[in-house]
DNA sequence: TATTGTTAGTTACAAAATCAACTAATAGGC
DNA sequence: GCCTATTAGTTGATTTTGTAACTAACAATA
């Protein structure tokens, strides 16, 4: 019979990277989460459009599900409901017509200024823990660990 | 009017830490979790359940939910499923007549062992990329960020 | 020992994520 | 041009999560 603590050679789970990473990223993005669904009433993959388009200007559904490695359904529900807040308009993309060109109205950018913002603050307030190399080798890390497995 | 990409003064997303962490932490989950999902059919979830159970021996609920910083609810239904599969086994706690002391049974067992080395070894692989001592500035990190905010 | 407050866990209902099927447009042969 | 395969995006059905309300047990105290 397996005696708990003993027979796990090597394993611990409170280092193993996917608990850990998952951990901070839900405690990480808790204290942010409540400003854009507090002040915007936004969920998480309707932030990430709105600072996709803030941040990189006009693009299609499928660029930024590309970018933010979101799934198209998720994109096309969040796009809905930033157009319908106003958010964000949508017109023909004359080269391919399958696909809509999206832009943040001034409304939206105005949402995105204000939350980019924060998110800066909030950035620094995080990292502050860290030495400045320390910082910047985690995120180096993170990038790697992200990039594709 | 916004130029993208211009105004945002020293905000960038794609080094914003909350950004990254979900990146990394989803990225590092995807391979592992198509472990234990096509090999016993569980939610993330569970497996948090059953690893706590393998790795700590007896616990409530509770313990786990506190443990894992997983809400009651989420852990209720892990351990019904966990019950109806016949990986782990509920007995009353005599202390305290609330609680039931949960534990695994021999499958249980064996599922955890086989998943844990498994875990291990994918650990392992992940962290392969960076230095000894990086890897545990990255783990250090982690726990720090983890750790209430 | 009543009374009030708290805690462990479950359940019901609402919100959201996932998955499959679908439409409309494009792309690549042939 | 015509046929087939692929792609962008939407929608509906199913699954999973989140929120609130609830039961039962415990704890503190008057």
């Amino acid at each position: 019979m397996t005696n708990p603590g003993e027979e796990s050679d090597s394993f611990d789970l409170a280092s193993f990277l996917p608990f850990l990473l998952n951990q901070a990223a839900e405690e990480a993005s808790l204290a942010f989460q409540n400003v854009y669904k507090g002040r915007y009433g936004m969920l998480r993959t309707e932030w990430r459009v709105l600072s996709h388009l803030g941040m990189y200007g006009r693009m299609t559904a499928k660029d930024i599900g590309d970018r933010a490695r979101v799934h198209k359904t998720k994109i096309s529900r969040a796009v809905r409901r930033l157009e319908e807040r106003r958010f964000l308009t949508r017109s023909p993309d004359e080269a391919d017509r399958r696909s809509e060109i999206l832009q943040l109205t001034p409304a939206g950018e105005a949402a995105y200024r204000d939350l980019s913002g924060v998110a800066r603050d909030y950035d620094a307030q995080l990292a502050a823990r860290f030495s400045p190399e320390d910082q910047a080798l985690l995120r180096r890390m993170l990038r790697q660990l992200a990039d594709r497995g």
